[in-house]
DNA sequence: TCTATGACTCCGG
DNA sequence: CCCGGAGCCATAG
């Protein structure tokens, strides 16, 4: 139990937005933070993403920076894992980075309805 | 308690 | 868009 019972809003939240990703759909770490109130503390949606490897209901593979380019690849099993994930969805992704990323780009704010 | 780090983003050049 | 620098805040050691 790394968790702490007190304070886990900020993660809860970016895991709620996280799991709300419409399938074939992407967005960034900024979107999501600002949609939670701080748009200064993208990485913490980063961190948030770290923890929701312990939750497969959270689709971290979805979420990437705002340049569309798969930065948390990395942190997944393989090197290209994230980027077969993403392809599988039907999202055209080119070395390990989106292609059209306003096409596939799903802003929290505008759906989920602050 | 303090320091270092990071799945980021913004700003100026 | 690329490059360098600064800001941000939670977690780990």
């Amino acid at each position: 139990m790394t968790e702490k019972p007190k304070d886990v809003n900020f993660f809860t939240k970016a895991h709620n937005v996280a799991m709300q990703i419409p399938y074939g759909m992407v967005t960034s770490y900024g979107a999501i933070a600002k949609y939670l109130g701080a748009a200064k503390s993208a990485r913490m949606v980063g961190w948030a993403m770290n923890a929701a490897h312990n939750n497969a209901a959270i689709p971290a593979h979805r979420v990437v920076n705002r340049k569309g380019l798969l930065t948390g690849k990395f942190h997944f099993d393989g090197t290209n894992l994230m980027q077969q994930l993403l392809e599988n969805e039907g999202v055209e992704v080119k070395n390990h980075q989106i292609v059209d990323l306003e096409k596939y780009f799903w802003n929290p704010q505008e759906n989920l309805d602050l």
